[in-house]
DNA sequence: GATGAATGAGGGTTCATTCAT
DNA sequence: CATGAATGAACCCTCATTCAT
């Protein structure tokens, strides 16, 4: 490889963490090494090394750079209209968007990153992503919130495990819309994004103040 | 008689999965080695592989073995009572169960497990395991089917998406609750299986005829 | 390389530390790596580790069987004579035999290991190192004893601390010898052998009670 | 005025050498790399380059520095009194006061640096390192000298080898004392400096004239 | 003169797997 | 049938050093 043209650091910072996000989307986290994300961005192992501390960080860059989208579009989502149920939709059209655009994250976020509130052993970016992660949750309870005030959603629902609630249950539901494709495409005749519509609707059942008219 | 003869083999590949079983429990998968799984067992590295392809297969039999667990905590689950929203609850116990006892299997059964119906590339133990988790489909069906019945579940319900459904979001909940069972103490005041019950009810609002008084 | 034939466990070990030996007395401890050893002792680096936990235990070893070694040097060297002065000169031509033999260890012996009291964390081989140490510092005990009871030797000597005052000036003597050997030879037109006996004779003077006629 | 121009590089030298030496001190010679050399001093890695041809170079002017400090020790230690053992025991103070200080220069002076006298390959600091060495050894000369013309030391010391026989020993003991320190506390309920008085005096004997009164 | 950028070479270690016996 | 012995391929990471600017 000849020397690079001096560029700003962001600039190998991006070039490398792409080629990552790229790597991990097709292989997995776990089974993507170093040593691929050299070959395949053009730098030498060592080079990585200049522009991130170690596997962890890169990781942890891009579950960030991951949540921040995330928040992005969740917050697009709830300036797209003004009915609750329709923003209801949007969200779960930005937590499908995002999945597709970042299946790993999509995982860690539910499963890895773990606050631990007793230990301060947690790298920046780590205390970064929690961060977003509240504000992700404030939105989300802003929504609820204003859906109580309108009378769409029922004011007996808890906000905080409600939020929380949903987390769960509508990754858990994109999830299985993915891993089982094909599977629901034979069982059940429904495109993976007509199973995830009727998902949706039947959770919104829940919280809702009025049924769908049966 | 001649039978008696393959008898050994069973009781080998039983005590090997055993203890890769407690180990897998205790260390993760990826962390278990067949080193590790060859000394705790007390046969040797290569002895592993007479009775197990390779490490997958074990895995994959492991799988299997706990989903026929899973598949045995429903079936009593809805014997346990007459009333549907019973019936519900125990189902939702059997689930967190089964993800307390087999915590690494939990996420594969609904991550990895792809049964690809084009391919013809996959092992005996992925067929069963299929063919078991259609079992576990058709207990829940039926379970829904007496629901609706009874009055007390909408009949405007689609059974095989439910399931699905269902599948996706109380594993989502249960793995939430799980990973972030410190975070939901602070944030809530609420424990583990409190978080869940409030899960568990706020699905079951969704199709249930009757609502929840408020 | 071809698989090698069923040969008792001794023997591999053996092999690999015996190149080990060779190829830290050639080039050092720290620049002998793993890799070095398997290239030329003919295994795979994997195997190394097969036959040995890690770098650490092979050292540790190696710096135990040297340490045996000396042991039998010393022992012999006291047998070989009941007069005290040749005693002692015997005990130097030990150390000396050792240290050629083994240069690396002679310096690890005096500068690394440390047996530290409060610790547990101590390898196996270190502990017996440490034993073998004992057995050594009792074979001068009772060199020093019997010269004294003889009359020898200066009955005013404190045994422990004269013992660990040896071992440093001798190895500190011989360090010297073998590292300026060169410059020995053309300041003082003396071979290190010659130098050698110069400095054990003067050693000597500070504890017998006779001193050399001059 | 020309050479105004050349005052800064030796600032710079300095500056850094300050930064390596302190660092060489906490964490040993091997254990620091350029990284933290240049990171602590603030110059970039590539400047260190600019400064001194490669580590070994920085490590050798450290260790002739240390060597100069020796020399200024040494030559202090001689003008403190005018009995023979109340220099003696100065000298040999001079020297635990240099093992404390370099502690990692006082193993390299005994055992790594040496003049190949038949090679034309070393650095011009390695030849000062050399010279200042001979300054030292004149001054030990001369004490001994001054102690055989006052009758304090025996007539028949060879003065040359007896330089040398000092320096291994003193120095064995000397390293002895540091490396094992908790073991001689334990074994012998000394502290290091009256285990280290011990074998001074014990040396000094083999050169006085007169034996200690017993 | 000073450095940002880059790297080749290598470090110790682990692992699933194979094969002759 | 059971296994002792062996390994290729990888793993993450570090280091002293170079060179165009």
């Amino acid at each position: 490889m000849a020397r690079r043209k001096k560029e700003p650091q962001n600039v190998h910072r991006k070039a490398i963490s792409t080629v990552a996000e790229q790597l991990f989307m097709k292989k997995g986290i776990e089974n993507t090494s170093m040593n691929d994300i050299a070959k395949e961005s053009g730098y030498s192992k060592a080079t990585l090394y200049v522009y991130f501390k170690n596997k962890e960080e890169l990781v942890g860059i891009l579950v960030l750079e991951s949540m921040q989208k995330l928040y992005e579009y969740i917050r697009m989502a709830l300036e797209q209209s003004d009915s609750t149920k329709e923003r209801y939709r949007e969200i779960c059209q930005a937590l499908v968007k995002y999945q597709e655009e970042y299946p790993f994250y999509f995982n860690m976020v539910l499963e890895t990153i773990n606050i631990d509130f007793e230990s301060t052993h947690f790298l920046p970016e780590e205390k970064e992503t929690f961060l977003i992660g509240e504000q992700i949750n404030d939105l989300l309870a802003n929504f609820l919130k204003n859906g109580i005030a309108s009378g769409d959603i029922r004011s007996d629902m808890d906000i905080v495990p409600t939020i929380f609630s949903f987390w769960g249950m509508l990754s858990g539901l994109i999830q299985i819309a993915t891993n089982k494709e094909a599977y629901i495409g034979q069982r059940m005749e429904k495109s993976k994004m007509e199973f995830l519509m009727y998902g949706f609707d039947m959770l919104y059942d829940s919280i809702a103040n009025e049924r769908r008219k049966v």
